[in-house]
DNA sequence: TTGCAATGTTACTTACCAGTAACACGCCCG
DNA sequence: CGGGCGTGTTACTGGTAAGTAACATTGCAA
């Protein structure tokens, strides 16, 4: 054992990432400095730069790390329930009602986006791609489940959760957002023959 | 007439809250300073600060005036369609669908939500008080239209607006929120009877 | 015309933040 | 044991942003 307190931590970089999403989806990009960034991951602002040419870049690594988590969550659902879409779709569904209930702060890629607003920021290309995948994976889901329009049912999910997520840090979790899985539920069977 | 070249032009308040509220759109609220602002108001700080005690303050004015124009449009939709809730929500629905299509930013409260974090940030009281207002004039219509669920109704057409608003700014116009008049359509209908 | 009120101008303070320089330390591998 | 490599520390630069002070100017109204 090393004289550190604790032990066997994640070395500096990985600190710095995890750090970083955590105070980036907590504060907002823009509220959060590189000291104070440094300082909660324990290491110093020297060593962020060692690792990161730039706040920017650290910040589509941050992005990128949930884009990977996300792809994670993904292949979880076909684990869990491989072969039955409906299934992975229900189940989708409610994990997601989970994050958005639990999670005041919405999605990290759409509120990256709003306060990115340069166009030609490096991370709006992180995102678009992100969230191009997110209805991949959705439509994918539905043309497995037999209904005539499973474009337009993965574009009006996608849009549900979007939309849950970003009003539950305007209206709150007790307005239309406590309705999601409900309507969800809805949607999916109005699209079913 | 004035040696100013401009001869009839609002009041330095007026153009103030204006040149904000486009800043702040186009670029995010802390994205731009108070002296882009009065720069661009074709003023000067020093006058900024005597209308307004702070950005802050500025910032709840901007919404505040947002929200006023929102309430005209929703009477004008009254007015328009009097007496004929379901025309008022057809032109509800074209209308979002234009001002998402040609406008990439987003709407002003939903952003200011997610850049502004502080729980007492004044703003927020602002803003969930106009999400509320929306749902509920968008309640109101589905109570019109002879449905079973009005008020399920108006959460999914809330959250479709605000998933396709957000969702331009990451994903685009071209994606799902191409589709936002047909499924808002095929949502009503699925609600009826 | 006088005089007040709103506006304009310049300059300043204070604070924060991104990014860098120079140097010291400690640990692991050979 | 020695020499790097990664890391820590301090201090600095340059820029920007919020907010204020003091003074000059304009314009309207009595």
């Amino acid at each position: 054992m090393s004289q550190d307190s604790s032990a066997d931590r994640p070395k500096p970089r990985e600190r710095i990432v995890d750090t970083a999403r955590d105070l980036f989806h907590r504060h907002g990009i823009r509220n959060v400095g590189v000291d104070s960034i440094a300082e909660a991951a324990e290491t110093n602002k020297m060593t962020l730069y060692r690792h990161f040419t730039s706040k920017d870049a650290l910040i589509v690594e941050t992005l990128n790390k949930a884009a990977q988590e996300a792809e994670g969550m993904w292949h979880g659902l076909e684990v869990a329930y491989p072969g039955d879409p409906m299934a992975q779709l229900r189940a989708w569904l409610g994990q997601a009602a989970q994050c958005i209930i639990q999670d005041s702060r919405g999605c990290d890629m759409a509120n990256a986006a709003v306060e990115l607003t340069e166009d030609d920021h490096p991370a709006r290309r992180v995102i678009e791609e992100f969230k191009i995948m997110q209805r991949n994976h959705l439509a994918t889901l539905c043309k497995g489940i037999g209904v005539t329009q499973p474009d337009l049912l993965a574009d009006a999910l996608f849009l549900l959760l979007e939309g849950a997520r970003v009003s539950r840090q305007s209206i709150g979790a007790e307005g239309p957002v406590s309705q999601f899985v409900r309507m969800g539920e809805i949607i999916i069977a109005s699209f079913k023959v």
